[in-house]
DNA sequence: AAGCGATATACGCTTAGGCGAATACGATGA
DNA sequence: TCATCGTATTCGCCTAAGCGTATATCGCTT
């Protein structure tokens, strides 16, 4: 259920290499920042972020391969979830630059935008039944804020 | 002296897009490390990387476009020395990050390297008289540590 | 001014990775 | 089982950026 195929991974010289890269593009920071409080939908991101789907499915499998999110089927609907990198370091990192996102003028319409699809009238749970995102990750990337 | 070129600077949609990106080479995270303490020369770096110098010379283009290192010439030398970020975030993931480089067993034997090649008997300041590195960046990217 | 040592840049090639469009896959429900 | 919906992958194209080689630039020294 939690695919993170570990031969997928490419083998980069330095373990935080591999963490530069993935958050080394604007489309895959909007994503993090979404995820960043709870489990999203697919849906949603296509949605919010607003750009074609298979655009946010390929960003979505590149943070996969880089092991830096964990996915939940759930029927036709695929939710995915940060991963707290194992790593002290790694994990610092993707915590601080989540705090940073935050503080992001642009992202913050990104929450604007999810809870407008998600709870609004013309919300995708309305519409065709779409999931209600919902806060996982109880120890989640936040926790140690 | 200290040239950072602002117009240099590649546009990227979100200020720590262009951190992540300087973050995400090898090479470049070499020379982050070695520059973490002291202002380095670039002869050092050749020879402690073991490199063609145009490539490090490239590299070290490439960090200073995206505005994470100063120059100082010296007659010949050219010295450089990490600047901190003016973005608290973005100074914090920097810390990070060469706290986690310092703890990598293969780049502390560039240290190592950096000793001979400096101070060693067939040192480059004995065989050239090349400039001896100085610990500079008296609000050191490490003195909030 | 000429020559040399240290560093920077230009050139041509190659690869990673971004994109849109088309298509494949997988689960559900008729 | 077949159609449909949500999602993933493939394809072809294009740009960013890595590399080695060659060459340009800049200070110093004579």
């Amino acid at each position: 259920m939690c695919s993170v195929n570990i031969q997928d991974m490419k083998a980069h010289k330095y373990p935080l290499e591999r963490l530069f890269r993935a958050l080394a593009d604007p489309t895959r920071l909007r994503l993090i920042n979404l995820m960043a409080e709870q489990e999203i939908c697919v849906c949603y991101f296509v949605e919010v972020i607003d750009a074609p789907q298979p655009k946010i499915s390929r960003h979505l499998a590149y943070l996969r391969r880089a092991g830096m999110v964990a996915t939940r089927r759930d029927g036709k609907w695929m939710h995915y979830r940060l991963r707290i990198p194992p790593d002290l370091h790694a994990a610092s990192i993707l915590k601080t630059t989540i705090d940073a996102l935050r503080r992001d003028k642009e992202l913050q319409l990104d929450f604007q935008r999810l809870n407008k699809a998600c709870c609004g009238p013309r919300s995708l749970v309305q519409l065709i039944g779409a999931p209600v995102p919902v806060e996982t990750n109880k120890q989640s990337i936040r926790a140690n804020s």
